[in-house]
DNA sequence: CGGAATCCTATCGGATACTG
DNA sequence: CAGTATCCGATAGGATTCCG
């Protein structure tokens, strides 16, 4: 009765684990925009996106650094990219008034709080990748 | 210099930050499938699949299980999600042979690696949520 | 250099109806 | 109960071309 699910949902009590829904916010039925996790599932959504990420975390770029890190990106989608991410205040951009113009993008102090998220995404990505042992699972069946 | 991108792309030398990418399957250009980050991202990929993992983290569940905790999911659209997540080993399907049909759909190992990504996601997603702090930035310009 | 504008295709996800 | 079948509108994202 350890993992048991006391889910009676068209009635009351219902158990939330702890873990992964630890705040109200997370208590939905729906993938609404304000849960936290489709909060961090937007900030890293798209194509590209993360790799994107991966290069600023390193430091600031120029539109065309960018370009450079990423060959096979389109001029197009980048801009899609990047426009998303200063949209949602992740990344600030930066140009200088003379010619040619000069940009900079640069993550901000919440742009940086995606790295933790990128670690994982890297870590359990790499356990899903090497461990082909899939078939049984210890779940807490009844 | 603490924090500087040797990244002279067109010439070797190219540092990677250990902690995003500490080894070669993540030296990638571009969204690659063995890329464990592409993976991961693989692995929660499609509207409503983490709301469908977070009810199977907390125990084997049927297809109408979920579909009462998950009323505003289509019966398609959750079919889908169930299939892939099949596919890539994360779910086992077991299915009673009697009538009517009963299905017990549940967690492998693999599926259950993927627990510290959900909680990630809805850390860092709530850091986000709150922190409206945006636009500055500390990043290492130089 | 740093984009924007246009176009075009593939796929996604939702609604509805039907089946073993 | 546990799905499948069909249809369909909305994006996503890539190619190409042009602009300040």
């Amino acid at each position: 009765m350890t993992t048991e699910h006391a889910r009676l949902v068209g009635h009351q009590t219902e158990t939330w684990d702890a873990q992964l829904v630890p705040t109200d916010r997370g208590r939905v039925r729906q993938p609404t925009p304000d849960c936290p996790v489709e909060v961090a599932l937007s900030a890293i959504s798209g194509r590209w996106t993360t790799l994107v990420l991966r290069e600023l975390m390193h430091g600031p770029c120029s539109f065309s650094e960018l370009r450079d890190l990423l060959p096979a990106l389109s001029a197009k989608v980048l801009a899609d990219r990047l426009h998303g991410l200063v949209e949602r205040g992740l990344v600030v951009c930066e140009r200088t008034a003379g010619f040619p113009v000069r940009t900079r993008y640069q993550l901000t102090a919440r742009g940086q709080a995606l790295r933790p998220l990128l670690k994982t995404l890297y870590e359990v990505g790499s356990a899903l990748a090497e461990g082909p042992e899939a078939i049984d699972s210890p779940c807490g069946g009844e």
